[in-house]
DNA sequence: ACTCCACAGGAAAATTGGGGTA
DNA sequence: TACCCCAATTTTCCTGTGGAGT
């Protein structure tokens, strides 16, 4: 038998591909989202009567379909009014600079490779001046679709919404429409009543599915992917079950199946059940982990070294201060720069925003007010990835302290004599109180 | 009531670094 | 080569703050 063969795509269990089960696949059909899809056509269709459709701004959590949606939705109109319309696709999660977005709207509008911007150095209005002469200098409608819009608001206050929402107007016979996609309900909030009103000409609500939609969904997408009988009824109830508990996420369903039907066809197994459900959730969480801690920039990954490592020393939670201080030990032993305590102050919250740290700002009276610290995960595992790092790798920890300073926190003479592990608890308490 | 710790976190200045033009 | 423009990142400077100690 061939080493290969238990590998390779002829498996017993698939019957087509796996792409489909993928977040950024397109399928071909919605369900449950045929209302909101007929939402978005009746505004658009306004293009093929020869009128600019309103803006709209689409709202939903993550995994609700809004950004597939949207894509299929544009895709159609593009196949249906042709050279009549031109769809740009911008997701503001990777361009959420005014700069940024609208080069990349240009470079979406250029013909060739010779009259793209370079990815820095034009002034704005330079660039502004291209977008706008480019639209006019060709007829028809455009269609800009602003995915993850919120990115672009909290960064900056609406300057690169305003910028857009210009352009429209500059645009010869406002030929041009927005899109906005965004998970924040309350995006609009902020903003100038003029900016809010022109955003929200229409907007569509992507609610979240429940449990019996993500079953649906999933059995829709599954056909033709896996042979016959292969996933348990059960293991796609649980499938949703998971999807639902996360806020209806179609997307981490979705994801789980996949793996789950990955993990089956490594290990050779004939079904999928409730256990390699399970087991994909179990990888899954892992990998997004290790996937957070990789990707990280080198003086985060040595931010939360310093508090690992600081953890390791006790379990009790750290304050700001003792990070802080360990972490210029370790730039000092590793031979780095080390950044100032505001700056690091803000990398710990960056990484209480990924989930890898948790933080409750507390008062202690007299011994001031800083942030309570715990590592959220095993801490052997955190620092393996870390060290993973080349430039960590050599990291030795010979200069890692834990001062005791929650000794003079508790200054008065009943809890100075806490042991370690009462003293431990009483910690842990004032944490997970804050903890909702 | 007042002090004062040990920071949080906002605002603005300064630095960095790509890219341009003279 | 020198110098300007621009955006992003960090630093500097700052004001604010909850509550134990006094």
């Amino acid at each position: 038998m061939n080493l290969f063969s238990k590998y390779s795509g002829s498996s017993d269990l698939l019957a087509g591909d796996l792409g489909r089960l993928s977040g950024s696949y397109v399928p071909e059909s919605f369900p449950h989202r045929e209302t909101e899809i007929d939402h978005i056509v009746r505004i658009l269709s306004s293009i093929m009567r020869d009128s600019r459709p309103s803006n709209i701004l689409i709202y939903g959590k993550t995994g609700t379909g809004k950004t597939s949606t949207t894509q299929y939705v544009t895709k159609m109109l593009s196949e249906a009014a042709g050279e009549k319309v031109r769809v740009c696709f911008v997701n503001c999660q990777v361009h959420d600079s005014p700069y940024s977005i609208l080069t990349t709207l240009v470079n979406e509008l250029s013909e060739g490779k010779d009259d793209l911007i370079p990815p820095m150095g034009w002034p704005l209005d330079r660039i502004y001046g291209e977008l706008i002469a480019r639209i006019n200098g060709k007829g028809g409608y455009y269609v800009l679709v602003l995915d993850e819009i919120d990115r672009l608001l909290q960064k900056n206050g609406g300057d690169s919404l305003y910028v857009l929402l210009k352009v429209i107007d500059d645009s010869t016979s406002s030929r041009t429409s927005l899109i906005g996609i965004t998970n924040d309900a309350n995006i609009l909030d902020g903003l100038e009543p003029r900016i809010r009103s022109r955003m929200n000409q229409e907007s569509i609500l992507f609610s979240p599915y429940n449990a019996s939609d993500l079953r649906d969904i999933i059995s829709f997408r599954l056909k033709g992917v896996v042979k016959a009988n292969v996933v348990e009824e059960s293991a796609i109830n649980l499938c949703a079950a998971l999807g639902a508990q996360e806020h209806g996420d179609a997307r981490k369903a979705l994801d789980l199946m996949r793996i789950s039907v990955e993990i089956a066809m490594r290990e050779g197994r004939k079904t999928i059940t409730d256990k390699e459900i399970y087991e994909a959730r179990d990888r899954f969480e892992m990998d997004v982990v290790k996937e957070a801690i990789k990707t990280l920039p080198l003086q985060s990954k040595i931010v939360l070294l310093s508090a690992v490592v600081t953890q390791e020393l006790s379990s009790k939670l750290m304050i700001t201060g003792e990070i802080y201080e360990n972490y210029r030990n370790i730039c000092n032993e590793l031979g780095f720069m080390s950044l100032t305590s505001r700056r690091v102050s803000d990398i710990l919250s960056e990484l209480e925003d990924f989930g890898l740290l948790s933080a409750t700002t507390r008062s202690m009276g007299r011994y001031g007010r800083t942030r309570f610290i715990k590592v959220m995960g095993q801490l052997d595992l955190f620092k393996k990835h870390l060290l993973e790092d080349d430039n960590l790798s050599m990291f030795q920890g010979s200069r890692i302290v834990r001062q005791s300073r929650f000794e003079n926190v508790f200054g008065n003479k009943e809890e100075r004599n806490l042991t370690d592990r009462e003293l431990e608890n009483k910690l842990s308490n004032f944490a997970d109180a804050d903890l909702q």
